[in-house]
DNA sequence: TAAAAATACTCCATAGGTATTTTAT
DNA sequence: ATAAAATACCTATGGAGTATTTTTA
């Protein structure tokens, strides 16, 4: 497949005809045709219900109409930022986090790193702390933020924060009342974990926190989200254990309880290229620092 | 442009070695060379740094990398589905939305609807009105949700919701206190008007409450997204007009007042084909109505 | 100096064109 | 009957190969 097909296909969704979007296109009819043929061949599927005068879409024509017009304009648009990059036009900053950090300092700092540098565009990726390394190592992003602790010599960590853990509970639940509460009462109640799915990742330092203290906590659910892991808290299937700074979001049926055991702390890492020394990513962790500093102090 | 090329550049990016990438690739180096030569010719930015040895990427490389790789991703997800599709073995159903109202019952009737039909994949895609009504004759969705009323003989529309009014204020303003606000009182405020850009638009909707009452606005500033209006209004620039739903965000230093004005409401719409009798839809409207129905009372 | 990328040229696969047949209204 | 799409066949652009030169560590 070749962007050829695409560029063809979406010509011929658009003008529902072979021989108008020929026109369009500025090649004759009988090549489209064979083009867009080949492109249903490669797709194992029928885009088009040629049995039928207007030309129409197939559901499987109508979704790859979306998509494929989707996809080109993106292309479209990063050849344009491309080549403004190259021209020195505009300053690239990617910036990779894991979900669970939205809630905490970042918004915080890109908001003021984008003030601070406004001919810079910062990109942001979600990104698991495994993805991360990967990502800074190829050079597609310049720091990442992630809750896990990774060794690698080309990969320099920084702890900018250490939040409390807190107990996400529904309202009415008999330990929602508490002022505090411990792992050990928690034990017993059925703990929704999350994120299930790319391990390892927050999920295991929960389980270490009862671990390391002599507990087993009774796993009712696993979420692959955190919104999920809140969702089901609501619908009264269980509690889970969130990063304190996840208070901030408020949510009618949900309480948060902290924790009283001394010790428990779920940590944000930023994560940077040991050898890189470019004055933008060296400017952006002093901005960092200085934020999480004072934001930390109330 | 063919996506040969993003290819060809993936892998050199990968690889950091044309001879290496051509291997991997199937091919002899100097065509791949070549491949790329003209890549970065057309982009019209160096893609990589040659004057040393390991290959490194530009700025403007790394960029190109990370957003072709995404690309490439997407595409071969969407030929994967797009396939899916055409066996039966995916059914698709997309929707179309106006930011705002995600706030109100869309996220309970999308959850509704996947928790009815768990075969059946939902696409959701921002998009104005204006654009909701040509996706849909496009059959690039299948349902679109707005608030403006629209009028064009193969759309049908119907209101789902009559929201009320709200005025989003700064916690310390002085008309922050009270328990309703009329827009007279208001309209000697400065006004946070959004979204400016595309018209027509629920701003218009705001500008006729106050009109239709023989009423001028002060307009402070115009936002595009009512994310921005927000912050502004966190910020003490002025005040904002939001459809009720809104009223589940909470935020630090922002106070929502109802008006008591009677009468002024914001419609939330759905739009569909007119001649649109596939079950799916019609089942998906029904649900619509019923949660719609359910929500409004308490 | 030795590996790796660029240049020079050759060849053939295939995109696109023209002529014609088939199909749907 | 008549547009419009498919089929058949031809042409030529340009992608890929081989041989060689240039470059960088």
């Amino acid at each position: 497949m070749e962007l050829r097909h695409l560029r063809y296909f979406s010509a011929v969704a658009r003008a529902l005809s072979f021989s108008r979007a020929a026109q369009q296109l500025h090649i004759a009819q009988p090549p489209l045709s064979r083009q867009i043929r080949q492109l249903e061949e490669e797709l194992g599927a029928e885009l088009f219900d040629r049995s039928s005068r207007p030309l129409r879409l197939t559901a499987a024509g109508q979704y790859f109409h979306g998509k494929s017009a989707q996809l080109l304009d993106q292309l479209a648009e990063t050849c344009a930022a491309t080549e403004r990059i190259a021209r020195g036009r505009l300053v690239w900053f990617s910036i990779g986090f894991v979900p669970s950090t939205l809630y905490g300092v970042l918004p915080e700092v890109i908001r003021r790193f984008r003030a601070a540098q406004p001919e810079v565009e910062v990109g942001l990726s979600e990104l698991t702390t495994l993805q991360q390394i990967d990502a800074l190592k190829a050079g597609r992003i310049d720091v990442g933020f992630g809750r896990l602790r990774f060794d690698d010599a080309r990969i320099a960590g920084e702890v900018i924060a250490q939040e409390a853990v807190v107990a996400a509970l529904p309202a009415g639940h008999r330990l929602a009342r508490h002022k505090r509460l411990s792992l050990a009462k928690l034990a017993q109640e059925p703990l929704l974990l999350y994120p299930a799915k790319p391990r390892p990742s927050y999920a295991d330092q929960v389980l270490e926190m009862f671990r390391s203290r002599g507990l087993k906590p009774t796993v009712g659910l696993e979420a692959n989200e955190m919104q999920t892991a809140i969702g089901l808290v609501v619908a009264g299937i269980g509690y889970a254990l969130v990063p304190g700074s996840i208070q901030g979001l408020h949510r009618e049926g949900l309480v948060y309880v902290p924790l009283s055991d001394p010790g428990v702390a779920s940590p944000v890492i930023m994560n940077f290229r040991a050898d890189d020394v470019s004055g933008l990513a060296t400017a952006f962790r002093k901005m960092v620092m200085a934020t999480s500093m004072e934001l930390a102090q109330p």
